[in-house]
DNA sequence: CAACAGGCTTGATAATCATCAATTGCACCC
DNA sequence: GGGTGCAATTGATGATTATCAAGCCTGTTG
């Protein structure tokens, strides 16, 4: 593993804080590997081997059942996932895969667990991230439960444009059935709320997205701090 | 505080191990209050003041968006609540109103967090806990962006039968339309799918509910320990 | 260049779900 | 008993969403 990799994990809230003896054996027993686009990290329902740090690249986490499918959330650079499954030693709830190609840096849960109950430290910033993640699946159901496809939609835009730097103007960074899943919504029916609101307040082409009368879309979106911070994806 | 209440709250998970004097700690500032059927408890948006912990009766926690309202979870005895935000010391995402008379323990949440910080049992405990809501709630979006209004009831009230002892035989704990609020769904559809159910596998009188045909009502449900267990309610 | 594949869109139709309105049923109270 | 109030049901209708089936566009490849 690059020094600089290390220091970008190192600077994770949920490192940053501990004592370097512990983050040396956490990266120590880590492997730092690379895969290819669209490949299946973990499968639902299986024990958990490895809490993952995405370094570089784009994983999709997500569930399946009876056939259909769902993106829960889309994890970018640099950022954990599966904590909850490795602290707890329980059966992952989600699948993941790769996106894009993709640098993971893969520490055995064992060893996660271990430092866990040595180092207070590490036990706190766990508990942070914790309840961080908890209160973002929180927001997400809210979302679900209180808002039509298109408000949705409307939000998610606001909230991918602020994110961009808040010009009004960003594209896509996946496919656009991705984002559909991950909005709960069928790809089909992103093209059509697209559309709609493209006869209001957006123009869309391609996966150039461009915001011609923020109020409009706001009005649609009715942003509201107690769902949509903390953004997922 | 009588002391068979301290020793049921003593006995859940979150406290059962940790140091007695820290325990005390906690007891001695918290106040045991009685509230009345459909009071409100917590407003979404504002700061926590304690650590809530459903002693004796029904607390229904619920979010507002739009004139709209959704259920997220009920609680019952013996159960913490809002311990996300307590911890994070960050505005509740969900408000909380009793459902029947209820007691209730507050447990400032200074105290709490005070606690938290010097006792690594305690807060070891917290993050068990909040790895259980967590995925707790991922489980319940599973659950609405994965499965049709039907199949939501169907499973829900396989759950709540093996709650209630699995005899194929139970009374419904709370209102139709809170129940309704909580699968997602209008209280018209709720009866709606209640209907088409019974013309299946189950018969539904009042708050009175017994399965007939558990076969067919698993085959709408179709059950998965990836969504369905640490259920919500 | 032509052919192809894949992502996206569009249209037609059906399933699902929400809303509005009216009615029923039941408990409670005078 | 006769209201009264509220939850629950039922019916009618409309909005939302999913499904199925073409078609379009674009980048790739032979």
């Amino acid at each position: 593993m690059r020094p600089q990799d290390s220091e970008l994990i190192r600077a994770l809230p949920l490192f940053s804080g501990m004592a370097a003896a512990w983050f040396d054996d956490l990266v120590r027993a880590a492997f730092l590997q690379r895969f290819p686009a669209h490949v299946l990290l973990i499968k639902e329902g299986e024990l958990p081997d490895f809490l993952h740090v995405v370094v570089e690249g784009a994983v999709e986490l997500f569930a399946a059942h009876r056939g259909r499918e769902s993106s829960i959330d889309i994890i970018s650079p640099v950022t954990t996932f599966i904590l909850a499954a490795v602290i707890q030693d329980a059966v992952y709830l989600k699948s993941a895969r790769t996106l894009t190609p993709a640098r993971i840096l893969m520490i055995p849960a064992e060893t996660a667990r271990h430092v866990f109950g040595q180092d207070a430290v590490f036990a706190r910033a766990v508990v942070s991230e914790l309840a961080a993640r908890y209160r973002s699946v929180v927001r997400e159901l809210k979302n679900q439960k209180l808002r039509t496809g298109v408000e949705r939609l409307a939000a998610w835009i606001l909230a991918a444009d602020a994110r961009a730097g808040g010009t009004g103007r960003f594209t896509l960074a996946h496919d656009k059935r991705t984002i559909a899943s991950l909005l709960g919504m069928t790809p089909e029916n992103l093209s059509r709320n697209l559309a709609t609101l493209a006869s209001d307040c957006i123009v869309s082409e391609g996966r150039d997205l461009t915001i011609t009368h923020r109020d409009r879309l706001v009005r649609i979106a009715a942003p509201d701090p107690l769902i949509d911070s903390g953004q997922i994806a």
